[in-house]
DNA sequence: CGGGGGTTTGAGTCCGTTCAAAATACGTGG
DNA sequence: CCACGTATTTTGAACGGACTCAAACCCCCG
């Protein structure tokens, strides 16, 4: 069973189609580092993250590429792959040992089809998605990598940290500093630069893929988040 | 009658419905630089292009801000902003004076609860926004000022452009330098020097406000279109 | 003919990259 | 338990693309 009923979307159905939707799914295991889906490939379907993390890839021609997206547990990956209609261009990969249910493609139709409120949940999903791509966007071109490097450590506080309150947080990154780098559409070695700089600013410490942070009030406003 | 009923995604709507939508929708007309919508509106709705060129900005609590898509017509505007169910972050401009419908959003809701291949069409649109948002994050971090603009001109090529076959094309801009800079996450001076720098290589020539393509394929090399 | 938006050019600076190399951590098999 | 190979992290030096600031220019329009 998945946590949250397969993520927020599902929850609009009723108890009768869940079970269909739990008839239909099949769970899946992945070992860190592996493909849940890469461009290319037939299948179309929705994931459902149950347990780990997962990135979004995007390339091109050239071997350029960027992570575009994180996905944590209770969450639906690929939902723009599957109902853009086209070939699918990104990839996705395990960052950590990860469990994700997967309901094909067909599934879905029929399950949109019979359940408006399904695909207006879906929408409202890739409507949010597609204004955090957007705020990427914009941070990519207005704000330094020092800058964006704490807006990430941020976003992550909530999935990663140890012990909720306070100043003061402890937390275990899920992922390399390359990995970081793709994130931040930037070089490893400007990562580890952004982590010296705020560490000899003592807003945080990075030490073996733990990040502590030291003062939560001047990072938020290292990030840009002010009036 | 707007000229492609409304825009792809109404196609899927039986005559009955589409007549619904016409009586409900109202035509408006915007002078070029106006706002069709911004940041913080209370107004829910879509917008369809019948004429004229929109661009959506995306702006940080800093002045800072990017123009993140640009809408051409038979084009549904302000999806995204009209599905996310929450405020409303985004703001439209018109780039050149322009002829647009608006539906309101509980209209939209009905017609999307009682047709669900409506509901699919906007997946479907917003899935492939989703992807070009991220193709253009791609694009930011992975190429240089003077590559993504070789790129925007070839993306602008079947809008603008006189005549449509050949090696030689020509096209009247329907904006400013300042405009393809915030479109780039670029400075102003940046994209005369690109300009420049493309047109002492013979890619182009730029005057005025129009651009006469003079290598179609070199610059699709530009653009990084290869293999 | 004066004003104003848009464009062009120049010089200097900085952030981030590139290239190269060393140091460290980690897993695996002997 | 240690040696070894690999992946990751760290540091340094040099380069370069794009930005900043500043000034001149152009063209259209009233």
């Amino acid at each position: 069973m998945c946590p949250t009923r397969h993520g927020a979307e599902w929850r609009v159905l009723g108890d009768e189609a869940q079970a269909r939707v739990d008839r239909a799914k099949q769970t899946r295991r992945y070992a860190a580092g592996s493909a849940v889906f890469e461009a290319g490939e037939p299948t179309r379907g929705l994931y459902c993250m149950h347990r780990g993390v997962v990135a979004v890839r995007h390339s091109d021609s050239h071997g350029n590429s960027v992570l575009v997206q994180l996905t944590h547990p209770a969450q639906t990956l690929g939902a723009a792959e599957c109902f853009a209609g086209q070939e699918i261009e990104a990839s996705a990969e395990t960052l950590t040992d990860s469990v994700i249910c997967f309901v094909d493609g067909s599934v879905v139709d029929t399950l949109v089809a019979r359940h408006p409120p399904l695909g207006l949940a879906f929408l409202e999903r890739m409507a949010r998605d597609l204004k955090q791509a957007h705020e990427a966007y914009l941070r990519r071109t207005a704000l330094t990598v020092r800058q964006r490097l704490a807006h990430l450590v941020l976003t992550l506080l909530p999935y990663c940290a140890r012990h909720e309150p306070g100043e003061h947080q402890v937390m275990e990154l899920p992922m390399t500093q390359q990995i970081l780098a793709e994130l931040l559409g930037a070089r490893r070695e400007t990562i580890v630069r952004a982590f010296a700089a705020l560490q000899s600013d003592g807003l945080l410490r990075y030490e073996n893929g733990t990040v502590i942070v030291s003062a939560l009030e001047r990072l938020r406003a290292e990030a840009g988040e002010t009036g």
